[in-house]
DNA sequence: CAGCAGGGGGCGA
DNA sequence: CGCCCCCTGCTGG
């Protein structure tokens, strides 16, 4: 916080993680939901807000409906893509195998949803990397990336003639994206036509035909207006922006899922697949992430880094004791688990880090402290609790490690361990002496 | 600068 | 889980 003339700037430092959290649960909870969306079978009460927020499409769609809770049939989406995308605008992250991105990102596109609805080629990049955490390096009022033009495109390709996509990749993989993702990245503005015939059918085809994509702006039709397409053009304008956040871009290898082969990707990326899979039981996604939120002490102990501005960093899994423990090979939903990854990379850099290593990070309940040890988190939670089990048999000194106190018992005892080599000086505590060596060296 | 308290990690049992 | 250590921050002279 800063403060100028005497007043004082309170900031709220988990503030949009803490945000998602409440969403989640309202989402968890139905409550306050005020549309409901149908596919499958199945209904998925959700938030206009939220909706409108993560897609110009229902954005469009709500604008125009009287309706204080409309229900929107989906018609072309499959649920497990409703629920993976719903799952990505609500917590900002969504896991899903390679062989089912495609479909997703299709379904992305249709609906719009920001930062999914990837131009180009590279969806799995930009879905692994920087998508995957929209919110996590900046704000993502703006949308992450909105590069939904590609939704016009395929539209008018028809009318371009274009030529569709080389040769190369077949329509079921969406990887092959790495080369053009440069080019798309800086240029998204005029050129991009050409080459984004080539991409519409890399990410539409795969799964099904381009026929479908008339189905859900049909769908808003129905309801209301056809979404129009003028406004989905929208440049954007991601590049490389992001990172202003709190760098944590930088430290997030993201071994992308999409990254697939590409050989960009780091090593992790390999092993990072293997845990990928659930994506589609289609409680787990949804439960795991209340069930992630779920935390004693409210959202704050799921909360990040505790830094400003956001970052956010973690779900974890959460376990009775009030320590949130992740188990990045099997435990539920995928957005977590990547998320639990993220943080691993984060704090421990070095030790955390292979996919396949099972991992159980101990979350703190009470701030973003997290680590590995369950003994070091028992330690930690005695700073809030104010736990000090240790109790000086000469003064009413108490403290909450033994090593603690038998530093301080020393102040008693006179016991001064730590000598000078080079001078009479002797310390109580190793620290002290370290201090003190410095004066020798000046 | 010295003393002290405390947090968190390393390591072994 | 316990013990130990390293490191850091605060305080007072």
């Amino acid at each position: 916080m800063m403060a100028s003339d005497g007043m004082l700037s309170l900031s709220w430092n988990n503030h949009k993680a803490t945000f998602c959290h409440i969403l989640s649960t309202l989402r968890e909870k139905e409550r306050y939901t005020d549309v409901t969306l149908a596919c499958e079978g199945k209904f998925y009460p959700v938030h206009k807000l939220v909706l409108s927020t993560c897609s110009e499409y229902f954005e469009k769609m709500f604008e125009h409906t009287p309706c204080k809770h409309p229900v929107v049939v989906l018609k072309d989406i499959k649920c497990a893509d409703m629920e993976a995308l719903l799952s990505y605008m609500y917590d900002g992250v969504v896991s899903v195998l390679q062989q089912d991105l495609a479909r997703l990102i299709k379904a992305a596109e249709l609906l719009q949803i920001k930062g999914l609805a990837v131009p180009d080629e590279p969806p799995l990049k930009e879905l692994s990397k920087k998508n995957a955490y929209p919110w996590s390096s900046r704000d993502d009022r703006s949308s992450p990336h909105p590069k939904r033009r590609r939704r016009e495109d395929m539209m008018t390709s028809t009318s371009q003639g274009s030529s569709l996509p080389p040769p190369e990749s077949p329509p079921s993989s969406p990887q092959h994206h790495q080369e053009s993702n440069q080019s798309w990245d800086h240029s998204k503005s005029h050129s991009q036509d050409q080459r984004e015939d080539g991409v519409d059918q890399r990410v539409g085809d795969p799964v099904e035909p381009a026929v479908e994509f008339s189905s859900p702006k049909q769908e808003a039709s129905h309801n209301q207006e056809p979404v129009d397409e003028s406004l989905v053009k929208e440049e954007v304008i991601e590049g490389s922006e992001d990172n202003q956040g709190e760098g944590m871009d930088s430290r997030i290898e993201y071994g992308g899922m999409g990254g697939g082969d590409s050989n960009t990707g780091g090593e992790e990326q390999g092993s990072k697949f293997p845990h990928q899979l659930d994506t589609k039981h289609p409680q787990p996604l949804h439960e795991a992430v209340v069930e992630a939120l779920a935390g004693p002490s409210g959202m704050q102990g799921w909360l990040g880094t505790g830094e400003l501005g956001g970052g956010f960093s973690m779900l974890e899994g959460y376990s009775e004791d009030g320590n949130q423990e992740v188990h990045p090979a099997s435990t539920g939903p995928h957005g977590t688990q990547q998320s639990h990854q993220m943080v691993a990379l984060n704090k421990d850099g070095t030790r955390i880090r292979g996919r396949e290593a099972v991992v159980t990070i101990h979350q703190c309940p009470f701030c973003s402290y997290s680590t590995v040890r369950k003994h070091g988190l028992t330690k930690h939670i005695r700073r809030h609790t104010g736990e000090k089990p240790f109790t000086c048999p000469h003064c009413p000194y108490r403290s909450s490690t033994k090593y603690a106190m038998s530093n301080h018992v020393r102040i008693h005892t006179g016991e001064k361990p730590y000598s000078c080599t080079l001078c009479p000086y002797r310390g109580a505590q190793r620290a002290a002496l370290i201090n003190h060596l410095l004066t020798h060296k000046s």
